[in-house]
DNA sequence: CCCAAAGCGTCCT
DNA sequence: CGCTTTGGG
């Protein structure tokens, strides 16, 4: 959720760049939104509990796309649950199971299709599938840490104490954790926003306008917004003030005690506890002033300290950030160690081309040539975009016909690529002398980032969906397996190091290869870098229906791939395995423990349990693992944590005060809905009934969530009426438990 | 007219 | 998140 409206706030300063501009830049990402991202692909295996991987795929094709633009990704993790925020999650895994049921209600009428939408609205991304994730960056030796709480405060330390450079992320929560440089977004320049000025303003004025305004852990005073929170701080300087004046002026109710509350949400955004990779060990976001004094519950909301060797299991992925217990490999068959070489053989096989390239790669100009050559000889403005789509009825209806261009497209462009793909691939993929010899100059490489460039004080971070538009055109495909990924590190020489390089140590600061910043304005446009001509079409069908009003990819850009290439992608491909035999057993040891969880109930499928509950069983366990937390103090931990949380969540929080007043409201809402459901004959039962909108009855003017639902539904009929009549029904049904008979329209 | 609030579609192949 | 609508000041 983040801030409501504070990107667009600040839209005014946010600058759009290519990716390619920031090579050389190490940036941190959050680790669940690529994952939730990638169970789109597999959400009906992951509701219905079919053991699949594949949404590790996603989440490192993006890796490998910074990769190959010389950007160091960094991935963090969520941990465990804040209490502030428990509440969200309680709400959010009942409509996750309420979608469920909708889903498999879906599917034993043999509505499949509708039922994968329910599918993918319920599903849920587990630390044990964050794990799997963090197998294969581990097997790729990409930078990951699990935070000991939240992503975002993580982020904003890794940024804080310059492990990283910036953040790619659309939480706008990081500006108010205190980041400098978020997603194209420049603290520095926050004097600049055009409409209300924040010239001047101190980072205690930017986070109160943001709580005030309403945020994740405290909802706002009814009525106040960001305007609202500007134009008061502006005038009253601190909040303590401005909740004064409010309170005077007497037009907002600002609930007692909030002045409390939202001293208490500040220090959530201040002093979060994270964990400092370097010392391994939990921090304070920002150290806590001397003269500050934590009460216990405050120590509570930002997240209690943690005994450092647990810390650092958790932080490492190997321990359940919630439970501290082992994390369990749900699929231990995913094995995306790199143990043996691609299967280049089969490739040779096919293209007599790829044996020439092959022998040419390993002098170490091939990959610069082969970019040079491109650039050279691709035209910029090749592209010729797809047939205007003809608008059927509506814009719902146009983006579907959009959609199925893209899908036609696809299609064509994979059966291309198959052919493509064979010598590109390995042209890409596999490691030169030249790049081997980065790794006899700085052995580290892989795990240590590069030092911020001096060039790169302000750090912009390209738009996500606009990476996603070049992912497919430029980004060197790796091998890929049916299902789910492999790993295209080919591991020639097995290092041994003692210690894994995640989460990594930095020994020091250090530029591994240089990158001419000058060379970086190599005027070429996008579609010309190596292997654009594959997807031109693509990106231009995309590119129109995502972004339909967005002029985003005329704009030519700036490619450094021929540049960034001979650092970063090097780095990809011909890192040693780290994770070698030694590693592999420390962790196999760790999670098959010898006190057995089999006879216990926590067992293998029980981690989400809380610790609390199976106390007694558990005792024995942790102790024989030495884990070091008393589970004594665990439990009563967690207790406090649940009152605290409870507390909070009832007064303080959006879902409490929807809760609270919220029945009555929801019983409205599903009547009202039930006047817009199509009845048999598969007309609009709303627009049928008032022609107008004129509601007899109502005490109201029609709600806008009756006019949006006409909105829905209608375009919804035109793609089939019964649709729309099953999932209203079906929603209807769980959420009211009114029979499907008692609501009469059944087909 | 501006603002807050609420709802929907998008995200994946 | 972005986009849209609606209702209230």
């Amino acid at each position: 959720m983040g801030i409501q409206g504070l990107l667009p706030f600040l839209k005014s300063i946010q600058n759009q760049r290519h990716l390619s501009e920031l090579a050389g830049q190490t940036l941190a990402v959050d680790g669940y939104v690529w994952l939730h991202r990638g169970t789109y692909t597999c959400s009906t295996e992951l509701a219905t509990g079919r053991k699949t991987t594949k949404y590790v795929r996603y989440a490192m094709q993006r890796v490998r796309l910074l990769r190959y633009y010389g950007i160091r990704p960094y991935i963090v993790f969520d941990g465990g649950r804040l209490p502030a925020k428990r509440g969200t999650e309680e709400e959010r895994s009942r409509r996750r199971t309420e979608n469920l049921a909708c889903a498999k209600e879906l599917t034993a009428k043999g509505k499949h299709s509708q039922a994968r939408e329910f599918y993918s609205k319920c599903v849920d991304v587990t630390p044990e599938m964050a794990f799997q994730l963090i197998k294969a960056l581990r097997a790729e030796d990409v930078p990951y840490v699990v935070a000991p709480y939240e992503a975002d405060a993580q982020l904003a330390y890794l940024e804080r104490v310059g492990i990283v450079d910036g953040i790619i992320t659309e939480d706008s929560d990081l500006l108010v954790f205190g980041c400098k440089n978020v997603t194209g977004i420049s603290r520095d320049d926050f004097g600049k926003v055009t409409e209300c000025s924040l010239r001047g303003w101190t980072d205690a004025q930017f986070r109160a306008m943001a709580i005030l305004s309403g945020c994740d852990y405290l909802a706002s005073i009814p009525g106040v917004g960001l305007k609202t929170a500007w134009t008061f701080l502006r005038k009253y300087r601190t909040a303590e003030n401005v909740i004064r004046a409010l309170r005077l002026e007497g037009k907002k109710s600002v609930p007692q005690g909030y002045l409390e509350a939202f001293m208490t949400t500040e220090k959530v955004f201040l002093y979060q506890r994270v964990y400092d990779p370097l010392e391994e060990k939990l921090v304070n976001l920002t150290p806590i002033p001397p003269g500050e004094a934590l009460s216990q519950a405050d120590e509570c909301f930002i997240g209690e300290d943690i005994a450092p060797a647990v810390a650092k299991r958790v932080a490492r992925g190997d321990a359940n950030p919630n439970t501290h217990l082992p994390i369990e490999d749900i699929d231990r068959s995913f094995e995306p160690r790199s143990t043996k070489p691609l299967p280049f053989k089969s490739h040779d096989l096919n293209s007599s081309k790829s044996k020439g390239k092959s022998a040419e790669k390993h002098n170490g100009a091939s990959i610069l040539s082969f970019f040079g050559s491109n650039a050279k000889g691709a035209s910029p403005k090749a592209a010729k975009s797809v047939a205007p789509p003809q608008m059927v009825a509506g814009r719902a209806s146009g983006k579907r016909r959009l959609m199925g261009l893209m899908h036609d497209d696809m299609a064509i462009k994979r059966k291309r690529l198959l052919e493509i793909e064979i010598d590109q691939n390995d042209e890409v993929n596999v490691p030169s002398p030249v790049q081997s010899r980065f790794f006899g100059i700085h052995p580290t490489a892989g795990s240590s980032p590069l030092g911020p460039t001096p060039s790169a004080d302000t750090v912009l971070v390209v738009d996500e969906d606009d990476a996603e538009e070049v992912e497919d055109a430029e980004e060197p495909d790796h091998v890929a397996q049916e299902d789910g990924y492999l790993s295209p590190t080919r591991s020639f020489k097995r290092l041994s190091t003692p210690d894994l390089s995640s989460p990594p140590q930095f020994p020091e600061r250090s530029r591994v290869f240089c990158r001419d910043s000058s060379t970086g304005d190599f005027a070429v446009d996008l579609l010309s870098s190596p292997e654009s001509r594959k997807p031109m079409r693509r990106l231009r069908s995309k590119s129109l229906s995502s972004r339909e009003g967005k002029t985003s990819l005329c704009t030519p850009r700036k490619s450094g791939p021929a540049n960034s290439m001979d650092g970063s992608v090097a780095e990809v491909s011909c890192r040693p395995d780290k994770f070698d035999d030694a590693d592999t057993m420390e962790i196999a040891d760790f999670t098959m423990p010898p006190c057995s969880f089999g006879g216990s109930t926590q067992s293998s499928s029980g981690l989400d349990t809380p610790v609390s509950q199976e106390g007694a069983d558990v005792v024995t366990c942790v102790e024989d693992l030495d884990l070091g937390d008393d589970i004594e103090f665990i439990e009563i931990r967690r207790a406090k944590q649940d009152a605290v949380a409870r507390g909070w969540w009832s007064k303080w929080s959006h879902g409490g005060a929807r809760e609270r007043d919220g029945p009555k409201d929801r019983k409205d809402r599903t009547l009202r809905r039930r006047e817009t459901t199509v009845t048999s004959d598969g007309l609009h039962g709303a627009l049928r009934s008032r022609p107008n909108g004129k509601a007899g009855g109502d005490r109201k003017a029609p709600t806008n969530g009756v006019a949006n639902r006409e909105g829905g539904s209608a375009r919804r009929s035109q793609v089939g009426p019964e649709w729309a009549h099953n999932v209203e029904m079906i929603r209807r049904h769980r959420s009211t438990g009114m029979t499907e008979s008692g609501m009469g329209a059944v087909g």
